[in-house]
DNA sequence: GCCAACGTTGGC
DNA sequence: GCCAACGTTGGC
């Protein structure tokens, strides 16, 4: 069992998105490092949901709904397809990441610009704690 | 809206 | 194979 990050910007895809199509195919990643995330990512692995530039926070828990395929659009890219969870009770933003020393070595702090990147289960469970207490 | 940081491309 | 130029992302 793995824990990921995903970002979307919010005007693009946002949660509530996702919530309302049940399940939606994470495609148009075009990033080796990204996509080598996708790669690994296992059905049923958990991914934390970025929402970036409005927001700046994770808002939501989704799963991975089947493993990687390649991306309709572009054959020599992968997708993956995802489902969502639930919704986090308060948003975790990423200045309160930021501030957090359990979390400084967090991918989203430290190169923030990656859009697909693994999440260690402490922080994961951190994050959860923050968010829910 | 600006710009820093980073990844990718392409010329040499 | 290096590195400058360029494009994109995303925080501010």
């Amino acid at each position: 069992m793995n824990y990921w990050l995903v970002k979307s910007e919010p005007s693009t895809y946002s949660w509530d998105d996702l919530e309302k199509d049940k399940k939606t195919t994470w495609d148009g990643v075009r990033n080796f490092q990204a996509r080598n995330n996708l790669k690994e990512m296992k059905k049923g692995d958990i991914l934390l949901f970025y929402h970036s530039n409005e927001d700046k926070a994770i808002v939501g828990i989704a799963k991975v709904a089947r493993e990687q395929f390649p991306d309709p659009k572009d054959k020599d890219w992968i997708a993956v397809e995802i489902s969502p969870e639930r919704k986090l009770k308060t948003p975790v933003t990423l200045a309160q990441a930021k501030a957090d020393a359990k979390l400084a070595n967090m991918v989203l702090v430290k190169s923030s610009r990656l859009s697909v990147q693994p999440v260690k289960k402490e922080e994961f469970d951190w994050i959860i704690k923050r968010s829910e207490g």
